[in-house]
DNA sequence: TTGAAAGCGATACCAC
DNA sequence: GTGGTATCGCTTTCAA
């Protein structure tokens, strides 16, 4: 006995012959004009189609369609009228919950606003982004939502350059033609450190990356500022340690076995990843939060919120990113925006307290 | 003064007019098979392009084509030869880590194959699933790959069934003609139980939702069947609290509460929130693991990789998920799939051990 | 209200 | 190797 194939088990006249607007003319008696003019009618606030067509005439043109299966041909439509009333989104690594939030915040206005966004994921890779830049901007999408790839931020802004509406977004490339929605990161070093001084720590210290992007520098200039700004200067000290390899776990739990000689009294962790090895590093060692040290964390963790009062940490606002970054590349789109409004600057928020039965609460500082 | 708009920012002369095959092909004086030919040459393996082109005039043609800014309109090639290499992955949920690192692999091995595969996220309304599967489909995409909504997965099969090649993950519905890539369920509950048995255990409980998902039910099963196989039938108790409300949480601390009592050694926490109930729980009544209770969670916390060894917990392969499905569509839009190849059942694995400077390991119960 | 016909930008086919 | 041209399915004038 024969395999059976797919094909076999689902079209059993073998091609399931794609429904035009041609075909639904044809059997509706009308012309293909009209019907386009149906497909593409907006339902008025009175439940009327609103288009120049006999209300009966569209009634029949909709009941063919129905039965007969039709379904639009995007391709075709968005050749003929170049439009697309879609947006394409592409972050750097899709797996990444920062990234997620913001793409679930983003299609929620998007749709809202009769847009269809579509992902997709660089993978970190700028050639995978040239990729997908191409990709999506040959769907004839109205727009370009892009986190761009880490290091490679100054070479990216060719690819990026393609002639239609962009908007960056978590990192910066050169390009005055790009709308922006980022986060103010000196501001989140900032608020960390002036919370642990609020709190009556003098002795505060940072671990940080060698590697020297923008998001970790802008964090470590703000931790330095207000060190200084609250007379602290000869207490400033940042560790910089290797970026994700095996060697930052180990030298985090040396930085804390030397701090609890120095009398380190708190640790600014300006990411999750580093929070994680602080965490790491106090099981080693034995130690216990806020018993030996205090920390502000960054981002977000399961860890963070395990005991209450939560573990003080500086997140981003992720919605408010998804939700302008749309709404700025749709005014792009719309061409109503004043050079000045198209770079958004966002603050981070710093989550504090939630004790049981209650919950976390934001602060300033 | 006037604002200055976007479009005069960015287009001096205010229209970057399209380049088209056509104006490749007048540039470099050639015609537009010629330029169509070498934009779709792969490269061969000895660097030169495989088609019927003169490598001089192909060298010419790319030369024009980069230097007049020639992008390829997707849009018309997809509609003139209904192919777009291009696959839709709608997800319920883009925010959740699961489908995002589902998404991840995905993405890597679809653009390994030549694929670009692009994702949206349904939010679990079935509306917006219709919407988007039309949508995908409009735009000429080769297959789907679709996580359904919570809930309607009966009503979804009719809106699937858009007759090109579609493969579920995660959820299933009805319809023969779904490729299908799904976690046994049964098989993790019966390896998180086998394994607390294994340990020595007998009085190992489970708390669970009362809505009645599969996967979840799929899992009881699990418990139950494999305390049943090891005399513990006596012991089998399952603890269904609400779906993610105030109360589930309060009800797990009278629940740990009230096993403290009954002598509970162990629970199985069959999804990940059930799992962060438990350690709230735990905290709240001042318990500690493993002297109070051990516990086999699932899904991924950083918590359960806080200390070592890291706290036993069940993992969906999620790369595999992505992997798997993808092939699986590839397949089907090839078709050469047999029936019985369709539906692929997928192992979950249990994540145990790992101590200081050691990484976790997998197991098999 | 309705319809005929001209493309949108590529690929496919066939002839040279 | 190369080029001419019909065509994909739709939107968009323009005329009736």
């Amino acid at each position: 006995m024969d395999k059976i194939t797919y094909n076999e088990l689902t079209n059993p006249q073998s091609t399931m012959k794609k429904v035009t607007i041609r075909d639904v003319a044809r059997e509706a008696g009308v012309s293909v004009t009209l019907v386009s003019f149906v497909m593409n009618a907006k339902m008025g606030k009175d439940g009327r189609l609103d288009c120049p067509v006999n209300p009966n005439t569209a009634a029949r043109v909709l009941d063919v369609a129905k039965r007969l299966g039709y379904r639009r041909n995007n391709a075709a439509a968005s050749l003929r009228s170049g439009k697309s009333h879609s947006i394409a989104v592409i972050v750097s690594d899709i797996a990444n919950p920062f990234f997620a939030e913001i793409c679930r915040n983003l299609e929620n206005i998007a749709y809202e606003a009769g847009y269809t966004a579509i992902f997709a994921s660089s993978e970190e890779s700028p050639r995978k982004l040239e990729h997908l830049v191409e990709t999506m901007v040959g769907f004839n999408v109205e727009g370009l939502i892009v986190a761009p790839c880490l290091g490679s931020e100054n070479a990216l802004s060719r690819v990026l350059n393609v002639g239609i509406p962009t908007v960056l977004i978590d990192r910066d490339v050169p390009g005055h033609e790009f709308g922006r929605v980022l986060v103010d990161n000196v501001d989140a070093g900032t608020m960390a450190t002036k919370y642990l001084v609020h709190q009556g720590f003098g002795k505060i210290e940072m671990i940080s990356y060698k590697l020297g992007v923008t998001s970790l520098t802008d964090r470590e200039y703000g931790y330095s500022k207000s060190m200084e700004e609250a007379g602290l200067k000869d207490d400033i000290r940042i560790h910089r340690i290797d970026y994700e390899t095996e060697a930052a776990r180990k030298d985090t739990i040396e930085i804390f076995r030397d701090a609890l000689k120095r009398g380190t009294e708190a640790f600014v962790l300006p990411t999750k990843k580093l929070a994680m090895y602080g965490f790491n590093a106090l099981n080693v060692l034995g130690l216990n939060l806020p018993k030996d040290f205090s920390f502000v964390c960054f981002d977000e963790s399961d860890i963070y919120d395990l005991k209450k009062p939560v573990i003080p940490h500086v997140v981003q606002p992720l919605a408010e990113i998804g939700t302008k970054s749309f709404t700025l590349l749709q005014q792009m789109i719309e061409e109503k925006v004043s050079e000045d409004e198209m770079n958004i600057s966002l603050k981070s928020k710093l989550v504090l307290g939630g004790h049981f039965g209650g919950d976390p609460i934001e602060a300033s500082f």
